[in-house]
DNA sequence: ACATGGATTCGCT
DNA sequence: GCGAATCCATGTT
C-alpha cells in the first residue's frame, strides 16, 4: 500500500495546499496502463474576497462545488476548448480550490500523447502536461470527472512525493480582470523544473 | 431568449 | 505581443 492522503489534508487553505502539492504525484489508471505526473506548478483560488476566484460572485450552479467537501475534483470548461482540473480545498462552507497547471509525466507518456493528439488545439511535443489545458488532456480529464473524490475513487488519485528544493511564488496567470487580486503571490512552481507554463 | 467573455494554446509578427 | 478557435455559464432583457 502506497502512502495515502486523507480528507484532512485538503481541509486547509488553498495557498498552503497549492504549495504542498508540488512534488506530489497525480495518477490516472487506464485499461492500457496508468499516467503518472509529478506536479510542478499550481495556483490557489480563494473565497469571495479573491477577485480572480469563481467564488467571487457567491454560490452559482457551476461553483457550488467549491463550497462543498474538500478533496474532490472541480473540472470546468474554458474558451470552449479546454477543461481545467482543480482540487477543492478548505472546510465545508469555505470556498477554495487549487488549479493543477503543470506536471512532469514520469510514466505513461505514450498514453498521454495519444490523448493530446485527439485535440486539434495543442501540439503533442515533449511538454505533454505543461499548462492547465494540456494537463487535463494528458490525463483524459473532462466534465465527466467533475465531483470525483480523490480519496474514495480507484481511478484518479494523488500520492505523496518529496517537495522541490526550490519553490517559486509569483502572480497567477491569465487573470487580468481580477484587479488588486491579480497581485497575490498564489502561483507556485518548482524553480528547477523545465516544464513550467510561464517563467 | 440573447449577449458577453473567459484560471488557454498555438502560430505569426 | 496579438488574434483566432469555440462553447457554456452567467447576467441581463
Amino acid at each position: 500500500m502506497k502512502k495515502t492522503i486523507n480528507h484532512a489534508f485538503f481541509e486547509r487553505s488553498p495557498q498552503i495546499i497549492a504549495r504542498n502539492l508540488l512534488g506530489y504525484f497525480f495518477i490516472r489508471k487506464f485499461e492500457e496502463g496508468k499516467v503518472v505526473g509529478r506536479i510542478v506548478e499550481t495556483e490557489a483560488y480563494g473565497n469571495q474576497t479573491d477577485l480572480a476566484s469563481h467564488a467571487r460572485f457567491g454560490v452559482t450552479e457551476r461553483n457550488k462545488i467549491m463550497y462543498g467537501d474538500a478533496g474532490v475534483l472541480y473540472v470546468y470548461s474554458i474558451y470552449g476548448i479546454f477543461w481545467l482540473t482543480n482540487i477543492i480545498c478548505g472546510k465545508n462552507g469555505e470556498p477554495g480550490a487549487v488549479l493543477l497547471r503543470s506536471c512532469e509525466i514520469v510514466e505513461g507518456q505514450d498514453i498521454a500523447r495519444k490523448l493530446l493528439e485527439k485535440s486539434k488545439f495543442v501540439k503533442a511535443d515533449d511538454r505533454l502536461a505543461t499548462g492547465p489545458g494540456k494537463l487535463s488532456l494528458a490525463f483524459g480529464i473532462d466534465k465527466t470527472d467533475n465531483y470525483t473524490d480523490l480519496i474514495e475513487n480507484d481511478i484518479i488519485s494523488l500520492e505523496k512525493g518529496d517537495p522541490p528544493s526550490d519553490i517559486i511564488e509569483t502572480q497567477r496567470i491569465g487573470i487580468d480582470y481580477a484587479g488588486i487580486s491579480k497581485e497575490l503571490p498564489w502561483r507556485f512552481y518548482d524553480g528547477k523544473s523545465k516544464l513550467i507554463s510561464h517563467k
